[in-house]
DNA sequence: TTCTGTGAACGGATTCACAGCA
DNA sequence: TGCTGTGAATCCGTTCACAGAA
């Protein structure tokens, strides 16, 4: 049996909300209350997790910090996950920087660029690499994960040189649809596609 | 008749094909070509552009700067947004600092935060506000959408503020749910949660 | 011949509704 | 009584397959 993506994709939003709920003090949560957080329908949250097990008690709900943990474990949050920042202009450096990467086990061990005046920088304590030695770094130290940041011209060349590197997932921060084999996951950061996306319903509302 | 939220949602990818291919000189594509560009099958191409008219010639294909013209009527990419920011920490600094937005008619004209240290600086040709006066401010320069870049403890806040200020669209940096009301739209830019989509998968190759 | 536009068929996800358990 | 877990029913989006136009 395998899972739907759109069930895989809501997982973090309940671990995210569950998140919130420990830090209020919230012992036990219902699949209505947890949906109203969320916008989500409580059918919803109940169909998802049966998928996996069975995590409440009927009568009562689920245990906040045993839903999160399982849900955790799940999705591979129980562990640290290596990733391979390219890209480290102005957005590399902002990613880089972010704060909200390591507190979910998220860290950044490489960062390359192809520009001479950045390599050698030294970023956050980490040493910019020349992107040449890319492949010969990841056979080093390999990670899991990639994150994309340079220039919509050059990110399809750099995506491919990190799947030859044997790196299963991108984070996409380049405006373009990636091509990747089908073992390779990809997810894009776009914020003007997102906004292109709302424009059609604030012209609707307009007229 | 209405239209189903995910076909908007390729929309946007299909401009920025097809701006691709006008920047290569490419005048016409079929939707097979165009496809394969994006991953997407030629059917669901054709069925998504259905919705709005007749775009294509049959034995033809489209003519791509025609397509793209209409697309962008239909998204409303066709006029300029104004845009709010709230937060100017370091995130807010490289939003304004974006190149990306300008080039597809999407401009902030107010940036609020409520560190003192903050308020009144300049940052690209912007001065910060303090968010105290962001309802005086949206009501002389009123703005389409805002973006949320505030730590999660204050998000819901400035969007609720947001909303009561009239705005119609937020774009939500801050990892948490937003609640809005039904005429509202909200998309979510979270690399934490995109990396956590794609450790599932990355689990599951693994053993 | 080529490729669009589109009803019809299909498949998958969401919601319903209820049995079952505390 | 309250809420979960889940088959069944429903809804919705995708794909198929073909008529029709250049």
């Amino acid at each position: 049996m395998d899972i739907p993506a759109v069930v895989i994709s809501r997982l973090p939003l309940y671990v995210q909300a569950l998140e919130a709920m420990v830090q209020r003090g919230e012992h036990v949560v219902s699949s209505q209350r947890l949906g109203e957080e969320l916008g989500v329908t409580p059918a919803q949250i109940r169909k998802d997790l049966s998928y996996f097990g069975r995590f409440g008690r009927q009568g009562r709900g689920y245990n906040v910090a045993e839903l999160l943990q399982a849900l955790r474990r799940i999705l591979g949050l129980d562990r640290q996950w290596l990733m391979a920042l390219v890209g480290v202009g102005r957005l590399g450096r902002a990613i880089v920087a972010y704060e909200g990467f390591a507190p979910q086990g998220f860290r950044i061990v490489h960062a390359f660029d192809v520009d001479p005046k950045i390599i050698g920088q030294r970023v956050n304590s980490l040493v910019v690499k020349d992107v040449a030695v890319l492949e010969e770094a990841l056979a080093q130290e390999p990670v899991d994960i990639g994150i994309v940041a340079v220039p919509p011209e050059a990110a399809q060349a750099v995506i491919d040189r990190l799947v030859g590197a044997g790196v299963r997932a991108i984070l996409n921060y380049a405006p373009i649809a990636a091509r990747v084999p089908a073992w390779v996951q990809v997810r894009r950061i776009d914020p003007v596609l997102a906004l292109q996306t709302m424009t059609y319903y604030l012209k609707q509302g307009r007229e």
